[in-house]
RNA sequence: GGCGAGUUAGCUCAGCGGUUAGAGCAGCGGAAUCAUAAUCCGUUGGUCCGGGGUUCAAAUCCCUGACUCGCCA
């Protein structure tokens, strides 16, 4: 039966290049296609510029030209880059296009009349200068727990710390420098919180194959607590989709990115005269069960599996067969630095004349099912790649090929037992059915072991055969015909198995073997007797140690030279996911927090604690212990006697210490601590509302 | 602090309850000369992170500790 598949990879950010994280990805993905395309299934890869947003607009301004313009340089950038790996979309479009808005504003409003979208005041920092809302990477200020200056608003880069922009020392404006204030304006949200969403995400992500085991235990972490709604406007000016009907307003560009994967495949079926309903219309797909798979970064499995199939399914569309989310890419065992030379784009990385093959080799050798992160050990990438591709598998055609040129004008034994209808390798050729099983569930690793274990095999049996003094026997000239005809026979097969990874040297295997393109299934058969080949030219070259040594010293900048520190992984938007918006909660939700004065009637220290005091609290009807992490700031004896206000309803926590009955309230910044106190007349046991 | 993943030969990794723990690369000794100094044969090398437990049997399952890496608060 042939499958009917559409495959995407997460889209890249159009404020920066690709680089050889980004690259795990689309290789990954690549590999995948072009197996389910050789097998003689409908795949159809689609991906996009991901396009909207502050950063994107904030970059154009700054080099004084529009958005678009931006957008569409790095367009020509990406494709060039994925182009240059070999990867080879069916189309490669932008968020930026009519069909993503078309769709953007029918999810919208189907999940509007479906009751899944809220509108509620968001209190943000706002920079008067700019008149922009500011998102929380462009907030800078000192670390309020190391005092460092210029950290970002989200985290500190050199203690760690993570906070929320309104508590940095002295905030201000990445873009103007100014002072920010604060200020609320609408948001609209998807009601993500909502029951029907909960349940059907429940449900979803525990379906068998949808997503892999570690991805569905990371998400039974989110929904087995309430699901916080999704914050999904962002107020003009904003580079992006306005909102349908809400002037001023504009979709959060998370919002439109998945959505892109619609708006590409919507463009390629218009060129085409593909079907797009047969792929995303719920009823339509299950009928004509056409699937569709998700190729993603472990970082943006949020997105992927609890945001955007509950969008889907309320809005009518068909969601995920399944989501496929791979790990991040270390560099000798660490992350990508630009100080190490290992932060290496895929520009320069094919500049330097290196093939991108060798990459595609490494990743698919490295590259399992899991989200486990991968390693380019560069000394055991050079080892590797020469080793398994020039010593071991092209190592078979040359050898080969040799004699086939010099002593037989290029034809291929005529011997029965050597032609189409020969018995073949039936070992090498039933391995494709195992091989095939690899390749789709991802596991290219153990497909690779398997494909270089057949490789050493015929390495030996062509030494067992010694063609070497054959060619010295006149009455042996029939053997060796057979033994280097064998050995191109089977080097093909083995160029079938390998094809997914090695586009590019597979054709040029084709041109050499003088045979049409090899698809899978051409593994069960062999070359016809006589078979002409043409003359053997190098298909791959080794890699050089000095030419690893040329991309890193090209790629190594000064600490001081790098702007600001990237992500190792593929996070692709510096817009902060994370709102620090205080929620709004009712009455009802204030009046569970039971709220007493109550009297310190001891603090003692801890023994073997850093951080708590132990206080014994009168409120009135009893007592109560409680273990307060407020030692930093008081001494137990100015605390004896004095008044506060603790959570009397707290659940009580059992600690290395004992039972902590409860907690006292106290103000902080990250820098002082200030326990609250009632006024005088204020008597223990009384409730604070 | 909570949760998760990981720790196996010099390096990169398999193995995930069942003979004496494996592969590739590197190392060492040899062979061969068809092949891009490629290949082939042989070989050295391991308290499977530490400590407990379950089992007839544990690298593998459970508990615990250390370290590394993520995510969350």
């Amino acid at each position: 039966m042939t499958r009917r598949i559409l495959v995407t990879s997460a889209l890249p950010y159009a404020n920066g290049s690709i680089h050889l994280g980004h690259l795990v990805e689309y290789i990954q993905t690549d590999i995948w296609v072009r197996f389910q395309k050789m097998r003689g299934h409908e795949c159809r890869y689609v991906c996009a510029d991901d396009t909207h947003g502050t950063p994107i607009m904030l970059r154009a301004e700054l080099e004084g030209i529009t958005p678009e313009q931006l957008i569409a340089r790095m367009h020509l950038e990406h494709l060039q880059d994925f182009t240059g790996f070999h990867v080879g979309f069916d189309n490669y479009y932008s968020t930026h296009s009519e069909e993503t808005r078309f769709y953007a504003n029918d999810i919208f409003r189907k999940l509007q009349s479906a009751g899944l979208i809220d509108v509620r005041p968001v209190e943000q920092f706002f920079d008067p200068v700019k008149n922009l809302f500011l998102p929380d990477r462009y907030v800078k200020g000192e670390c309020p727990r190391c005092r460092s200056k210029d950290q970002y608003g989200d985290s500190c880069e050199v203690c760690g710390a993570a906070y929320s922009p309104t508590e940095l020392i002295n905030p201000y404006s990445a873009v103007s420098g100014a002072t920010p204030v604060r200020k609320a304006s609408d948001h609209f949200f998807f009601r993500l919180s909502d029951a029907r969403c909960r349940d059907f995400l429940r449900q979803w992500t525990r379906e068998p194959g949808r997503l892999q085991p570690e991805a569905a235990n990371k998400l039974d972490e989110w929904l087995s607590g309430e699901l916080s709604d999704w914050d999904i406007s962002r107020d003009a000016p904003y580079f992006g989709f306005e909102i349908p009907g809400a002037p001023g307003k504009f979709f959060y560009v998370w919002l439109d990115a998945p959505i892109g994967y619609m708006g590409s495949f919507r463009n390629l079926c218009d060129r085409t005269g593909l079907d797009f309903e047969a792929f995303w219309d719920r009823d339509q797909a299950a009928r004509e069960q056409t699937e569709l798979y998700h190729f993603i970064g472990k970082d943006i499995l949020y997105f992927h599996a609890l945001f955007w199939p509950a969008e889907l399914h309320h809005a009518d569309y068909r969601t995920p067969t399944a989501v496929n989310a791979h790990g991040f890419l270390t560099v000798n065992g660490q992350k990508m630095s630009k100080s190490r030379g290992t932060f290496i784009t895929a520009q320069s990385y094919l500049a330097h004349g290196l093939n991108p093959e060798w990459l595609r080799y490494y990743y698919a050798a490295k590259l399992n099912a899991s989200m486990e992160d991968i390693d380019l050990s560069l000394d055991d990438f050079i080892a590797r790649v020469n080793s398994d591709l020039v010593g071991k598998y092209v190592n078979i055609a040359s050898r080969a090929a040799s004699f086939l040129g010099r002593r037989f004008d290029g034809r291929l034994s005529t011997d029965s037992e050597q032609g189409s209808e020969g018995r073949g390798f039936p070992a090498l050729q039933d391995a494709g059915q195992v091989l095939a099983d690899l390749y789709e569930t991802r596991q290219f690793s153990a497909a690779l072991r398997l494909i270089m274990m057949a490789t050493d095999e015929l390495n030996q049996a062509f030494d067992r055969a010694q063609p070497w003094n054959l060619g010295k026997d006149p009455s042996k000239t029939a053997q060796l015909h057979s033994v280097c005809t064998q050995a191109i026979n089977a080097f093909r097969i083995l160029t079938i198995y390998l094809k997914p990874v090695l586009p590019k040297l597979a054709a040029d295997v084709e041109a050499f073997l003088n045979v049409p393109p090899l698809t899978w299934a051409d593994s069960r058969k062999l070359l016809p007797g006589g078979h002409p080949i043409r003359e053997y030219r190098h298909l791959i070259t080794r890699v050089e140690q000095r030419q690893i040594d040329a991309l890193i010293e090209a790629n190594r900048e000064s600490m001081k030279a790098a702007p600001k520190p990237e992500s190792h992984s593929q996070a692709r938007h510096a817009e902060s996911q994370v709102h620090h918006q205080p929620e709004v909660i009712s009455i009802d939700d204030f009046g569970k927090v039971d709220l007493r004065v109550a009297r310190i009637v001891d603090a003692e220290h801890v023994e073997g604690a850093d951080k708590l005091l132990k206080l014994t609290l009168d409120i009135g009807t009893e007592t109560r212990t409680v273990f307060a992490g407020i030692k930093s700031a008081y001494v137990p004896g100015q605390l004896k006697g004095r008044l506060t206000v603790m959570v009397a309803n707290l659940a009580p926590r059992k600690m290395k210490f004992g039972m902590s009955e409860g907690m006292v309230l106290a103000a902080g910044d990250g820098t002082g601590l200030y326990l609250l106190a009632p006024d005088s007349g204020a008597q223990p046991g009384m409730k604070v509302k």
